[in-house]
DNA sequence: TTGTAAGCGTTATCAA
DNA sequence: TTGATAACGCTTACAA
C-alpha cells in the first residue's frame, strides 16, 4: 500500500511531472487538451491525492487555521461547558471548509507560546476567541500571520476584531428590567477585567442605572467566574439576603440560569418574587424552564464573520494592512419568561 | 523578517545543520557536550522553531488527529448544538496535547470522502464520533491509519472501538421507571438505525418491558430527530393524546428536555404527571428545572479514553493490529427530579 | 564527533 | 507545449 505520489500520475500517464503539477494548479493553458485529460484519467486511475504537506513546505502554506479556546484555570481542558464556544466553532468550520481550509483547535498551553503551534504548524491565519493577556497579543504579532480576535476589546491595528457592543448589550438588558418596573437590580457576573467584555456590560449596566436616576449600589454586584455554580450560589445569597431587589442582570445565560436555580432553592420564584434576564442566548435559553429573557447575540453570525474576515486576509496578502478595524454585530432583547412588570 | 531555519541555527553555531538536527531530536549522544551548548544557544537566540511541515514530510507524520463530526442535515454544521460533542471534543484535544499532537476539527462533505482529507494531511490518526454510511467505513480502511470509533457498532477488527453499552443504558433507564411503578412507558427517540447506538437502547427498552411482563406498545414509541424540537412535539401530544402514560424515556437529555417542555406548555406538569429520564447527562442535565434524572454516560472519561488508545495505535506502529476490540465506559443511574413513584 | 548529501512530495523557473 | 531541475525545511544514512 506505497503511498502514490505526483510522480506515479506522471508516470502512468506517460508525462512529465511539471505537467502534472500544472493541471493540479489549473495552469491548463500550458498544457496541450491531450495531456490533460490523460492526467486527469491517470489520477483518477490512481486514486491520487496531492499532499498539501508538500505543497505547503514550497507555497509556504498550510491551508491551516487555528482557533484558540480558552481553557478551564488548570489549563486542562478547553471552555466547552459553556456552549456559546461551540455554536462558534461550528460557524468557523463551516465558512472556511468551503475554501479549502481546515481548523486546527488548541488550548494554549502553560510553556508554550501561541507562537510555537502558528509557525511549527506554518498556519495560514488564526482566530482568538476571549481575552488574553497583553504577552499573548503581542506574541501573536510576531506570528505575523493574519488575525482576527473575537470578542476582544483589545486595540491595535494589527488586528482584526468581531465582537458585539457590549456597553450597549448591558445597557439593553438593565434597561429593559428598569423599563419594567425594576429599581433594585443586582448583577451577577464573572470578573470584570480591564478591558474585557464584561467590563463594558458592567458599564452599561451603571449607565442605563444612573440615566434613571438609580443609584449604584455596589453590593448589588456578585462577581467570580462565569460560571453556573457561581450564578447558583449568588441566586441562593440574593433570595435569602437582598428581598428588597426585584431583579437580577447575569452576563451570560450560563449563570442566569444557576441564578434561576438558586432562587428557586431558596423558595423563592422567577419571575414572580425576582425577574432575570440572561446575555448570549446560547440554544439552551430557550430550552431552559422557564425560557429565559436575554440579551441576544448572534452567535453563529460571529463566527461566520470572524471566518469570512479572516479568509479574506488571507486571500488578499495583497494589502498586508487589509485589516478591518473592528466588525460590530448587532445585538437585540429577546423577551421570554423570566422578566415581569412589576408596579411598583 | 525572514522565517528562521535549521540552516540559520546551524550557521550561528557555527555547526553543521545535521548536529544541529541531532541535538533537535535528541540524538545527542552523536554530538559533544560543546556544541550541544552552542546550538541550544543558538536556538534560543534566533527564536528558533522546527517545521512541523518539513520533518512531517520526511518522517511521513504530522502529528495531527483527525476529529471527524456528525453534521447537520445539510452538512452546512457540525452538530454542536447537542453539547454532548463539545465536552468529548474538549477531552480528546486535552490528551492528544500532552502528545504534541493536535487536532483537525471537520465535518465530512458530501463531495469529499473522508479519505481525502486524511492522505492530503497525511493524518496520524483519527477519531470518528456517530455512526455513518458503510461506505465511509470501507473508505477509512484504506487510509490505513489508526482509527478509533466512537459509539459505533461497527464490527470490523480494523477499528478500535470506544463506547458504552447502550442496550443497558436503556434497560436501566425503563427499569428505573418501571421500578418505580409506571407501566405505560413512552419512547421519544432519534431515528432508529440499524446498529446506531439509538437502536441499541430502543432494544434494552423493549427488553425492560418485557422482562417485567409489560406490552410493548409499538405506538408508544416516536422516532424522529435527536432534536428538542423532537421532543417537544412529540412532548405535547404524549400530554394531550396518551394519558394514560405515566412516563417516558427520552434517549437523549436535549430530548428530555423538549418533551418536559411541551408537557408543561400542554399543561400537564413533570413529574407530576409524567415522569421524563434521559439519557447521556450532558452538563445541562443537572442545571435544568427541574433537574433532570438521567443515565450517565460518562463523556468526558469516553473522549479521553479514545484519544489514549488512538495515541497508544500511533506510537506502537509496531503490532498493526494493536486494536483493541471493544473499551466501554461504564453507564450509572443518576436521580434527580423527573421521576417519581407511583403506587399504581 | 562532525559534516555532506540524498531524499520526502510538491511548485516553479528556465531551457529546450 | 514540454520536461529537467532547483528549491522548500527537515531527517538520516554515510563518509570523513
Amino acid at each position: 500500500m506505497k503511498k502514490i505520489t505526483i510522480k506515479d500520475v506522471a508516470r502512468n500517464a506517460g508525462v512529465s511531472i511539471a505537467a502534472v503539477s500544472y493541471v493540479l494548479n489549473g495552469k491548463e493553458n500550458k498544457v496541450s487538451q491531450d495531456t490533460i485529460a490523460r492526467i486527469h484519467e491517470s489520477i483518477k486511475d490512481l486514486n491520487y491525492i496531492p499532499s498539501i504537506t508538500a505543497r505547503g513546505l514550497v507555497k509556504n502554506t498550510s491551508e491551516l487555521i487555528g482557533v484558540i479556546i480558552p481553557q478551564t484555570e488548570d489549563r486542562k481542558q478547553l471552555v466547552f461547558e459553556n456552549p456559546f464556544y461551540s455554536e462558534m466553532i461550528s460557524a468557523i468550520e463551516g465558512v472556511v471548509r468551503e475554501d479549502g481550509y481546515h481548523i486546527i483547535l488548541a488550548g494554549v498551553d502553560k510553556g508554550k507560546s501561541y507562537l510555537d503551534i502558528s509557525t511549527s504548524r506554518n498556519l495560514d491565519g488564526a482566530i482568538i476567541m476571549g481575552i488574553y493577556s497583553e504577552q499573548l497579543y503581542d506574541e501573536c504579532k510576531k506570528a505575523n500571520i493574519p488575525i482576527v480576535l473575537i470578542d476582544s476589546y483589545v486595540h491595535d491595528h494589527y488586528f482584526t476584531n468581531v465582537g458585539i457592543d457590549d456597553e450597549l448589550g448591558g445597557y439593553m438588558a438593565t434597561k429593559h428590567l428598569i423599563d419594567n418596573g425594576h429599581r433594585n437590580i443586582g448583577l451577577v457576573t464573572g470578573m470584570i477585567r480591564k478591558d474585557g467584555v464584561v467590563e463594558k456590560r458592567f458599564l452599561g449596566y451603571k449607565r442605563a442605572l444612573q440615566e434613571a436616576g438609580l443609584f449604584y449600589n455596589p453590593d448589588y454586584v456578585f462577581e467570580s467566574s462565569v460560571s453556573y455554580e457561581h450564578g447558583h450560589s449568588s441566586g441562593v445569597l440574593i433570595a435569602e439576603k437582598y428581598t428588597e431587589m426585584t431583579a437580577v442582570f447575569a452576563t451570560a445565560d450560563m449563570v442566569a440560569f444557576g441564578v434561576i436555580r438558586g432562587i428557586k432553592e431558596a423558595g423563592k420564584d422567577v419571575p414572580g418574587d425576582f425577574s432575570v434576564i440572561g446575555f448570549d442566548d446560547i440554544s439552551m435559553a430557550h430550552m431552559f424552564l422557564p425560557p429565559l429573557t436575554t440579551v441576544k447575540q448572534q452567535i453563529f453570525l460571529k463566527g461566520e464573520t470572524a471566518a469570512r474576515l479572516l479568509i479574506d486576509q488571507i486571500r488578499n496578502k495583497s494589502g498586508a494592512s487589509a485589516a478591518i478595524a473592528r466588525s460590530e454585530i448587532p445585538l437585540q432583547l429577546v423577551e421570554r419568561e423570566t422578566v415581569r412588570k412589576i408596579s411598583k
